[in-house]
RNA sequence: CGGGAUGUGGCUCAGUUUGGUAGAGCGCUUGGUUUGGGACCAAGAUGCCGCAGGUUCGAAUCCUGUCAUCCCGACCA
C-alpha cells in the first residue's frame, strides 16, 4: 500500500504535519522569509494562486453590486479610539508610525489592522440621505498585526486581504448583506477551492471586536484541527453611532444606518495546503492552480517531439493555463518539481505517443495514469480538470465527515479525540461563557461556531443544563 | 509575551565538548552523453560561520546582547 515517496525534501505529514507544512511552503516556491519577523516574500507561483483568488472572488463581488475603493493605510489614534470595543480588541496588536521624517508625530498613526474606522469616517462624510444607501465597497489591500507567533500565510505580521464594507439603510438588509457573504465565501470555498466548509455563528466572546454578530466558515485540515477561512459581520449601529453617520429618510428623520464588513485573506492559501496536499507535496484545486497542466516532453531531443508539444500547448493554451517544460531536466525530474508544485494534470507526449496519436494524462491527486487520443485533447483536459476538482472535494470532504464527531460531554469528548484524533466535535452548549471557557480549559478543543441552521436539544456538555446552542468545538488554527 | 530548540556557500548538514589556515553531499556554471519516475562523465565557481560587542597572541568554537526561524503555551484571520 505504502507509495514510493519520491520527493525526499519533503517531511511526511505522518511523521511531523507543522514540518510537513513549512516544507512545502518553501519547496513548492510559494514563499520566502525575510528579516521581519512574520513578514514574507510571496514569490511568484504562490503570488499567481492569490491572483486566481482575486479574480474569481472579484468577478463575484462586483456581480452582487459591490465596487472597489481604496482606504489610506494610516489611521490616526483618535479616529481608532471612536469605537471602544473596536480600539480595545485592535489596539494590543496594531504597529504605530511616530515618525515622520525627523518630526515626532502629535497624533501617532497606526498601520491599519482592518479599516472599519476609515471606512466609518468615510462614510459619514458622503452618506447624507436614503438615496445615497447603499453603499457596498470592497477594498484589496495588506493589513498588519503585531502577532507574537507567526506562521506563513496562516499567521503572519502583514497579509494580503480583501474587506468588504457595506452601510445600508435597514438593519434587516445590512443582515441580509451580512448572510449573502457568508454564503458566497462557502461557495467560492467548495467551487472554487475544493474545500467543504462549516457555516456559522460566533459565539459572543469570539465575535469581531465591535460588531453585533460575527459568522464564519470553518474548515477542517489534515490534521484535525480547525481554520478560520472567511467572516463576515454585522455591526447594526454601533459604528454608525459611534462615527456620527447619519443620513435623512424618506420621512424627513435623520437616522442611523446599519453596517457590515466582512473578509477572506491570503490564509486561504494555507487552508488550500492543509486541505489538499499530500505527502508528494502541494496539491492545488483547477480553479486556482497558476498552472492547470504541464507538458513534459519525453526524449524531447528526438525529432518531432517538442514540435507536436508545442503544437499541443498551442491548442489548449486557449482555454487553459499551460506551461510546457522544455528545460533539460531529465523527464523524471520533471514529474517530481510538477507533483510537488501541485499541478493538477500533467501531459506526458513522447516518441511512442506521437506515433499512436495520443498522450498520457496523470491526474495530481490519485496519481492514475490514462492514455488518451490527441484528438480532442481539449476536452480531455477539461474533463480531467473537473475530475481533479471533484476528486480533492469528495476527498476532503469525507476526511472532514470522519472527524465529526458528537459528544455529550466533556469526558466523552476527551476520549473520543484521544483516540480518533483531534477534529471537529458536535455539541450542546447552554450559552454561558463559564461552560465555553470550561469546555476549552478541559478538553482542549474551543468554540468554533453555532450552528445556526441546527436545532439544540438535550443538555448542555460542560454543565448539563438544558441546551441553547450546538456549537462545533475544535483545536485551532 | 513565557518555556524549549536552531542559525556554517543556494539547500541539507559535519566541525563547537577540548579555541590554532572553513568541510562534505546535493544544487549552480561550462562542455559532452542522456531523457516513459528526481540520469551520467569531466572541468569550474561560490563563505568576514545570523548580526553587534567582549575575552584571547589567536574565536565558527568561550561570554554578553540582539535579530530571525521552528516547536509548546497564552493571543489572534
Amino acid at each position: 500500500m505504502a507509495e514510493k515517496k519520491l520527493v525526499e525534501e519533503i517531511t511526511s505529514m505522518e511523521e511531523d504535519f507543522a514540518k510537513w507544512y513549512t516544507d512545502i511552503v518553501k519547496k513548492a516556491e510559494l514563499i520566502e522569509y525575510t528579516s521581519v519577523k512574520g513578514c514574507m516574500v510571496i514569490r511568484p507561483y504562490g503570488f499567481a494562486i492569490w491572483e486566481n483568488i482575486q479574480k474569481i472572488l472579484d468577478k463575484m463581488f462586483k456581480d452582487t453590486g459591490h465596487e472597489n475603493v481604496c482606504m489610506p493605510m494610516f489611521i490616526p489614534e483618535s479616529l481608532l479610539q471612536k469605537e471602544k470595543d473596536h480600539v480595545e480588541g485592535f489596539a494590543p496588536e496594531v504597529a504605530w508610525v511616530t515618525m515622520g521624517g525627523n518630526e515626532i508625530l502629535e497624533d501617532r498613526l497606526c498601520v491599519r489592522p482592518t479599516s472599519e474606522t476609515l471606512f466609518c469616517e468615510h462614510y459619514a462624510n458622503i452618506v447624507h440621505s436614503y438615496r445615497d444607501l447603499p453603499k457596498l465597497y470592497n477594498q484589496w489591500v495588506s493589513v498588519v498585526r503585531w502577532e507574537k507567533t507567526t506562521r506563513p500565510f496562516l499567521r503572519s505580521r502583514e497579509f494580503l486581504w480583501q474587506e468588504g464594507h457595506t452601510i445600508h439603510a435597514t438593519a434587516e438588509e445590512a443582515v441580509e448583506e451580512t448572510k449573502r457573504m457568508l454564503d458566497l465565501y462557502a461557495d467560492f470555498c467548495t467551487e472554487s477551492l475544493a474545500m467543504p466548509v462549516i457555516k456559522g455563528r460566533k459565539t459572543e466572546n469570539d465575535k469581531f471586536a465591535g460588531a453585533e454578530a460575527t459568522y464564519a466558515i470553518e474548515a477542517l485540515m489534515h490534521d484535525g484541527k480547525a481554520l478560520q477561512a472567511g467572516t463576515s459581520h454585522y455591526f447594526g449601529d454601533g459604528f454608525a453611532k459611534a462615527f456620527d453617520i447619519m443620513y435623512t429618510n424618506k420621512e424627513n428623520k435623520k437616522v442611523y444606518p446599519h453596517q457590515t464588513s466582512w473578509g477572506v485573506t491570503t490564509r486561504l492559501i494555507g487552508a488550500i495546503i492543509m486541505t489538499h496536499g499530500d505527502d508528494n507535496g502541494l496539491v492545488l484545486p483547477p480553479a486556482v492552480a497558476p498552472i492547470q497542466a504541464v507538458i513534459i516532453p519525453i526524449a524531447q531531443h528526438k525529432q518531432g517531439v517538442l514540435e507536436k508539444c508545442r503544437e499541443i500547448k498551442a491548442a489548449l493554451e486557449n482555454n487553459f493555463r499551460i506551461k510546457l517544460d522544455d528545460s533539460d531536466n531529465s523527464a523524471g525530474w520533471k514529474f517530481s518539481e510538477y507533483e510537488m508544485k501541485g499541478v493538477p494534470i500533467r501531459i506526458e507526449i513522447g516518441p511512442k505517443d506521437i506515433e499512436a496519436g495520443q498522450c498520457v494524462i496523470v491526474t495530481r491527486h490519485n496519481r492514475q495514469k490514462e492514455t488518451v487520443p490527441l484528438v480532442n485533447i481539449t476536452e480531455m483536459v477539461s474533463k480531467k480538470l473537473q475530475e481533479v476538482h471533484c476528486g480533492l472535494y469528495q476527498n476532503a470532504l469525507k476526511n472532514r465527515e470522519n472527524r465529526i464527531y458528537f459528544c455529550t460531554n466533556t469526558d466523552e469528548i476527551i476520549e473520543t479525540l484521544s483516540k480518533n484524533g483531534d477534529g471537529f466535535v458536535k455539541a450542546m452548549w447552554c450559552g454561558e461563557e463559564e461552560c465555553e471557557d470550561g469546555v476549552k480549559e478541559k478538553t482542549g478543543v474551543g468554540s468554533r461556531c453555532i450552528l445556526e441552521e441546527e436545532k439544540a436539544a438535550g443538555k448542555c456538555v460542560c454543565c448539563g443544563k438544558p441546551a441553547k446552542h450546538l456549537v462545533v468545538w475544535a483545536k485551532a488554527y
